[in-house]
DNA sequence: GTCTATAAATCGATAGAC
DNA sequence: GTCTATCGATTTATAGAC
């Protein structure tokens, strides 16, 4: 048994902790350029300086976020996967969970979905490896599906490109106060991607 | 017979349109804050100030581009329903349509759906109505289909939204050197979509 | 209508006291 | 580890010559 990741750097450190939350709430908020060092200080009770006493640059800081915030979604997804008896289970579990995590931590999501092109060319490489991890979960689950006779697509890729299309939209879209639960949402989707692979 | 509305401000002034295109390269590349104007200048070919004759400020180009990708999004769109002859060709086409424009002009679409909120909030609300028109045909090709007993969907208005997601999201992963064509991204969305509403 | 030059404000990040 | 103060670079936008 290996001691788990820890999701964040120095996460038991509270200032570390507030800090991480004023940067996801303005990222996700106003976008990684438009924020402001100053403005992530004062949402986290600081001083414009305080920031970099625990992070070193505002690109670690978003750096950070996208990793944890990854690593979150693979976990979840992981779990979702194990549990499953079937394809069908597989992928209706998988995406209903991805798409309820998209709209409860929809501001992670969407630091991680559309501020990736402001990491470093080197974060990048990092953050995409495990976005290949959750891409291959859903192609893989696809793949059986389809060897099993339970799906019936005209191309794997493009149905998995589709599928996760759906829910990655959903950190665009989503706010608190819209009509539908993030339970809903998951429900939702789990039911529309099994009509995408022919399984309904 | 009204005279159609200019794409362009000025769009027969060819400063105007190199200024135009280099912005769409621009934040499309980049987006909004991370541009520069002396970055869209240079591009046009013009000294940083040669930007403020044409445009009032960096916000007034977001808001144009915008418009502008709107109205050609629609207008795209209105073109495809017309020609069908029954919901399930309407939704196959305006899709497919969609689908291809938003890969075909994947910097004019991704500064629509992605820079939105960079607007000024006058500027929000116009494009608002836009899009809301464009939201406003597929959600009623699908009520008809419904109506029609052509498709076969838990809730229009849901269904409506995972469409739309679809095509949105290609603005978000394509690129020129993608293994698809904007046509066959059309055309495999096309496809799609009809399984969405349970008519194939 | 385009230029050079620059104003005025703001940014990320650092220095050094405590 | 947090602060005040500030550096140095960069930004949007304007002034005024041509």
């Amino acid at each position: 048994m290996t001691v788990p990741t820890p999701s964040l750097p120095a996460h038991d450190n509270p200032t570390v902790v507030r800090l991480f939350e004023a940067a996801a709430d303005a990222f996700a908020d106003k976008g990684f350029h438009a924020t402001t060092t100053r403005d992530i200080a004062s949402r986290a009770g600081l001083s414009p300086a305080g920031v970099y006493v625990h992070f070193a640059s505002k690109e670690d800081l978003l750096f950070q976020l996208s990793r944890v915030g990854h690593e979150g979604a693979r976990d979840a997804l992981a779990a979702a996967a194990a549990e499953a008896n079937s394809p069908t289970e597989a992928l209706s579990e998988v995406i209903s969970t991805f798409a309820q995590w998209h709209a409860e931590q929809y501001q992670v999501a969407r630091i991680v979905q559309y501020e990736f092109r402001h990491l470093s060319p080197d974060h990048q490489r990092e953050v995409l490896t495990l976005r290949r991890e959750i891409d291959g979960v859903v192609e893989g689950i696809i793949t059986e599906g389809v060897a099993s006779g339970e799906f019936c697509v005209e191309d794997t890729r493009v149905t998995a490109l589709a599928a996760l299309s759906l829910v990655v939209d959903v950190a665009r879209w989503y706010h608190p106060g819209v009509r539908r639960t993030p339970e809903d949402i998951g429900a939702d989707y789990g039911r529309l991607v099994l009509r995408l692979v022919g399984a309904s």
